[in-house]
DNA sequence: TAAAGATTTGAGAACGAGTCTCAAATTTAA
DNA sequence: TTAAATTTGAGACTCGTTCTCAAATCTTTA
């Protein structure tokens, strides 16, 4: 059974108020450090990776993981992501054309992607903007 | 200037010799950490990923990286791949439909993905096969 | 082919993200 | 309120990777 607990309700508000934005363990213990161990980070986000609750991948600039708390719907285990390398910010990619790229991929080259962990990196469109023109 | 030396021949060799397959760096010390330093290894793995000769990604289920030579006409800078988490072979995918989804998602959602570095995973034909039977 | 300058190598120390340990603290049920 | 179950935190530890710098190797020049 699970108990609740302060640290467990601050982590999660934590990534709660960074929706849409991928955070690092290290972000997490430079703001909520002086609350709760980095232990108990570590551990947590672990936890709520195996519920489902949070994605996590690695970056490779800061080698080391971030996370992003997923929608409600769990759905984030059936599409795929757009992950802006400028920003951070996190795309879930609702598109008919990636849906049936991932079945032709099944059916065509005997492929069988798992949606889950597959992000697509680039440029969002803000970041692909410098002084107001496309860089892409 | 840059010097040829007896031991990026071998690193290069070796990584010729698993085309079509990623090596760690582990891989690489345990097969010639007789002839090259750990040093030498991981300082050369990074520059053929400067001079695009390498793809480099990270692997989730090891905790490190991993190293694929490129085909010889840089075309690996221009499309997906996949990459089996079972076996590790990595398929270079010359899709259509892929590239249609990259522009598609360029033009209809305004992001711009860098194909280096975006490989999609799951498993592969052989490795979806248990007994002769699929399991996906 | 020898000497000088440029580059590369290797041993091992150092780094840092993430994990582990276990006694103390907290939560929950009774 | 008590006891059992769970969680926490300080800091030691792990291990892939990076760094350091003197010695070795490569290349060019004479």
């Amino acid at each position: 059974m699970e108990y609740k607990t302060k640290q467990k309700e601050k982590i999660l508000s934590y990534l709660n108020s960074k929706k849409d934005y991928v955070v690092s363990a290290n972000d997490i213990i430079k703001d909520l450090g002086k609350d709760v161990s980095k232990a108990t980070i570590y551990r947590y986000l672990d936890q709520l990776e195996k519920e489902e609750k949070v994605k996590k991948q690695f970056n490779k600039d800061t080698s080391s993981y971030e996370y992003l708390i997923c929608t409600n719907d769990n759905s984030c285990l059936k599409h795929l992501h757009l992950k802006c390398i400028k920003c951070g910010k996190m795309i879930h990619l609702h598109c008919s054309l990636a849906d049936s790229l991932l079945s032709h991929i099944s059916k065509e080259h005997n492929f069988f992607i798992t949606p889950n962990n597959n992000t697509l990196t680039g440029l969002c469109s803000s970041c692909s903007l410098i002084k107001g023109e496309k860089i892409c």
